[in-house]
DNA sequence: GCTTATTGGTGACTTTTGTCACATCGTTAA
DNA sequence: TTAACGATGTGACAAAAGTCACCAATAAGC
């Protein structure tokens, strides 16, 4: 595949982007990529650039001090870091992990512009509102189901949504990693997964399982 | 106590906004009061305004299917609600329950200005971006301690975040209110408060517990 | 005063979740 | 081919949290 212009990018990912904002990124931005596994961000960490994701996919999650992990959401292509855009303006650090979960691409956009950006194009601030927003009902969501729900209606959840974002009935994801995703144990979601499977929801095969609803 | 003008309010709580901004809002806002306990914005409901909160306290809590409550945080005089900024804008519908915990006092702001607002004046722009990394982080933090923390530690935190926020080492607070904060049930918490009670960190007394950290 | 409602305490039990120990089955690499 | 490793299954047990039943102390109303 050739690689892409930042314009192309834009046109593709953004296309609600007014034209003037779009030529004005085009400038200013640089493009990045990580490979997957890589980390993006990390607790303490500052930034000097905004993020929008291009390609591939990007993993949130909150580490708890003893190590484990939690996830929170994924972002995809159209999708802006939401915590980059707040802490990039002030300048202050980080406070959750971002790793690609494929290789990935992203438009890095100097914070010296943000300014600009905001005030000078609707478009861009319609969209860090919506940013805003979808960030903070998807993590509402995260509270919803830890808070109200068990491990089984939350695992439910968690299958679903995984569905969704990658687009597939099959789910590449081990027990092991659902167990770390949901701050749990893998014997423990084993178990519930078989029930799952028993009551027909879903096929389980080794490294995948199947979502059959 | 005479009551206060628009103009006093955002004098005392909002002196970073700049003169102009504060002649714009005197002009263009209303104040509303709310009695102790009433429901101030409840899922589904439409925003025609966004609110300054001026006096008094409000609790907001997130709603679970089955009736339970789960809380998240509390608003104080110089901050504004992070959902009413973005839903106010785009017209879209809560998803969180905020109640007047003593007899509160806001600024309602007209949605009609907000674009005028965030465009014109540089101080309102920041003070938007700084109320949703505020509430963000509170909602992490919230996540992290229903994610990684048993209910013993979530209590402690609890505890410790309403003797900041009541300012007071004597909490106004029922085990059973506790309970229904946290998710939990009334001997739970009963229990707990014991256990921390013998390790010294509080006083429990009928109608309030005493914080001794 | 007396009655009643609210608040808090406690034991016994159940359910949910986590932990440990091991077994099994595929896959992969030497 | 065989050893090693990773993924999964499973039983036994422990810990955490929720539920039920009931009691005692205090406060509020009549």
């Amino acid at each position: 595949m050739a690689s892409l212009s930042a314009n192309d990018y834009l046109n593709k990912y953004f296309p609600q982007f007014e034209l003037a904002l779009k030529e004005k990124l085009a400038q200013h931005t640089s493009i990045k990529t990580f490979e997957t596994g890589e980390l993006m961000m990390q607790p303490g960490q500052y930034f000097r650039s905004t993020m929008l994701v291009v390609a591939g996919k990007v993993k949130l999650y909150r580490q708890g001090e003893d190590g484990g992990e939690f996830f929170m959401y994924y972002l995809e292509p159209g999708n802006a870091c939401a915590l980059s855009l707040i802490c990039a303006t002030k300048q202050e650090t980080s406070e959750v992990m971002a790793k690609a979960v494929e290789k990935t691409t992203v438009l890095s956009i100097p914070i010296e512009i943000m300014d600009d950006l905001v005030r000078n194009y609707k478009t861009w601030y319609y969209f860090t509102l919506e940013t805003y927003r979808n960030r903070f009902e998807e993590l509402l969501q995260v509270i919803d189901s830890v808070a109200f729900k068990g491990l089984d209606e939350r695992l439910m959840f968690y299958l679903k949504k995984q569905a969704e974002k990658l687009n597939t009935k099959q789910l590449p994801l081990t027990h092991q990693e659902i167990a770390a995703d949901l701050n749990s144990s893998r014997e423990v979601i084993s178990r519930l997964l078989k029930k799952i499977e028993q009551r027909g929801d879903v096929i389980l095969h080794r490294n995948y399982v199947e979502w059959l609803k």
